[in-house]
DNA sequence: TTTTATCCGGATAAAGAATATCCGATTAAG
DNA sequence: CTTAATCGGATATTCTTTATCCGGATAAAA
């Protein structure tokens, strides 16, 4: 049971997009070339950010992409649900319906106790994700770091859209 | 991000154990029977919950697995922990660290604002997994059941030890 | 218009994890 | 001793994740 790598560089991408000034963008190259991660791969991911409405996206030279809305309206849930899909992670296959002892279909319309437990867990965890938006994120990080080190990123984004 | 099929087994399995008379045990081809799935492949997940002390096996003739204590006292965080193994979902991989304007490994030692998060949600539903007993589980089960059904279980149950 | 830079989508390949099986060793009951 | 059953390791299979590549579309700049 794991999140894929691609949850973990999307959401520090999304968390830095928000330095790239208005009505530019940055190429994939770029964003892969922050946080030294396979460029190609990384591509697939931005699409399904894009898909999910969570960047937008500018073809052509001098395109590439940037966040599709407020920071403070993107949750850490709407990443991971646009990288990972809505499937739940515990899948009921209705075992209790097998074998000797198998309890009849129409017996079973309401979800077994085992996965509505499992259903309330993964509840619980969605909501915490959707109570962190990327604006506390950002917030955080602006607490553990420095202002010289803003000043880099911001010199660094200049640098890649020029 | 997906539980392994093995958690699901396991947790019917351990919520029909208690119905095994006091002294006996159920063989995993009995198990596997049960619930039609893979013998060998069951057994593997039976000795994962007998080495987190969740069931006890005797071995040689008329052996078998039964729980290794009450049922009230088995999580299903437990059980999830024993399949899953206790590695969390999320797992930073400090690319904060690198690319051009990555942080120096010395202002890394508290994690990321990212990696803390996922933990805190992480945290609550290991925490509703925690909450929820076997015991808990069986009554639920006992609720939407038959008393007829109770008694065809632990009529197959004798057959199988007998 | 041509060139260059970029995203888009699909196809495909490589790596790793989950799933599944088998067999020899070990242990206990009869 | 023989038989039944689990234990543990080795191995095979399938599926998902990770990763790459290429042809096409789009847009800006030369």
């Amino acid at each position: 049971m794991q999140l894929a790598k691609g949850v973990e560089w999307t959401t520090h991408i999304c968390a830095m997009l928000p330095l790239v000034p208005e009505g530019q963008g940055l190429s994939v190259d770029a964003l892969a070339d922050y946080f030294e991660v396979p460029s190609a791969y990384l591509a697939k991911q931005m699409q399904l950010l894009r898909r999910a409405g969570i960047v937008r996206s500018v073809r052509g030279k001098g395109g590439g992409y940037r966040l599709a809305r407020s920071p403070d309206d993107i949750t850490l849930l709407d990443i991971v649900t646009a990288i990972e899909g809505p499937m739940p992670a515990f899948r009921c296959t209705e075992i209790r319906q097998n074998g000797p002892c198998g309890l009849k279909r129409k017996d079973c319309k309401r979800p077994c106790e085992i996965a509505s437990a499992f259903a309330v867990a993964e509840q619980t965890y969605r909501e915490a994700l959707q109570a962190k938006t990327l604006a506390s994120v950002m917030q955080d990080a602006a607490m553990n770091s420095s202002p010289e080190h803003m000043v880099e990123i911001a010199g660094w984004v200049q640098r890649q859209v020029a």
